[in-house]
DNA sequence: GTCTATAGGTAGATAGAC
DNA sequence: GTCTATCTACCTATAGAC
């Protein structure tokens, strides 16, 4: 205890294994992957791996799990300090993408494209803390469509600027000449015109 | 030539295994459909399918090839007859949807989950031919850009109407209570509202 | 904790009979 | 065109030395 003090916790090796699984997975797919990819991605042995998890599908597990949660925290933060319903739409759009697009984008592609080849015990955990995290979003948007700021068809304003949002993952570039911020923004203009700011009405 | 005369071509095997192929590979992924799942789903031996392809995945291109070329053919007809401007919004819609949800479901499905594991060569044709649909629905909202129907910001705009669109295939149940009629006309009223039938924006 | 070596299983693909 | 039989390669996972 008194030896030494942690100054930056350094990530232990399943940390790092999780990352790596996380950048190889939504590469080339979680079947496409070998445990031989990933073990040399982390300069291990492949036999190595397995000391850390039992199998490669608990790597996967572990990836998604901790993704989800700390998608979920994201989210939370932002919406926290959202007081106007404008403020709270922003909050959900900023949250959202921050969370698919930069801090758990692997996690979240993977498990949009792997969930199907967990087993059902690991698919049913990691599909209940997926669940969780749309729910967060979905009873925001519900307490927002008493406000006038939204449609009135709650349901299919919500699939409809959940997939928009969604989507991105298919295309976002994190070094294209757009901002996570900027495409939050630009988002949040289209489903509620900022009257004020009357530029871009403009012909 | 004089025997006998065909009332409906019957599918050939080749149509036969590409059809199965879409089913097994939207459910369980390319590379979690082995050969011999796809054998046994057409009652043949695995061996028996290398007559009709070379390889496992040229089952997978002519699957991706033969849906987005009649994809393109799904929405021109729908682009053909549709006059004005909010008339062609409405034949994206339709179009789209109809042709990813209802025809091409499969293909849609597989080629945006795993178009990665394609080598280049064959990557390279099936990319080519999601672009060129992408084109015909880019080059009909750019035509509507200019007609006020939609906002000015094009490309962002596109983004997330197109963004909206294709996450249908996520969730869209074919058995659920939402025709894909219903669905393109529900999110046609959000993107552009019906000011002559107000019953939806009365509070 | 990591290594080497390998077991045990299954994948895509081929050969040749019919 | 389809079958049976099988090849080769590679996969996940394990065993035991260090």
């Amino acid at each position: 205890m008194a030896r030494s003090r942690k100054r930056t916790r350094l990530p232990n090796r399943r940390e790092i294994i999780i990352k790596a699984a996380g950048r190889l997975f939504r590469e080339k797919g979680y079947e496409g992957t070998t445990v031989r990819d990933l073990a040399e991605a982390v300069k291990l042995q492949s036999g190595s791996l397995f000391f850390h998890f039992d199998t490669k599908e608990e790597i996967l597990v572990a990836l998604l799990e901790d993704g989800l949660r700390r998608a979920v925290a994201i989210l939370d933060r932002r919406l926290a300090n959202a007081m106007t319903p404008r403020e709270k739409l922003s909050a959900i759009l900023h949250g959202h993408l921050e969370a698919i697009l930069d801090e758990e984008r692997d996690a979240f592609y993977v498990v949009l494209r792997d969930w199907r080849t967990l087993s059902p015990a690991s698919r049913k955990k990691v599909i209940a803390l997926r669940d969780e995290y749309e729910s967060h979003i979905s009873s925001a948007l519900e307490e927002l469509s008493d406000t006038g700021l939204i449609p009135r068809n709650t349901r299919l304003f919500r699939l409809f600027l959940l997939g928009a949002l969604n989507w991105t993952v298919q295309w976002y570039k994190p070094d294209g000449d757009l901002t996570i911020g900027q495409l939050a923004d630009g988002f949040l203009d289209l489903v509620a015109p900022d009257r004020l700011n009357t530029d871009q009405n403009r012909k």
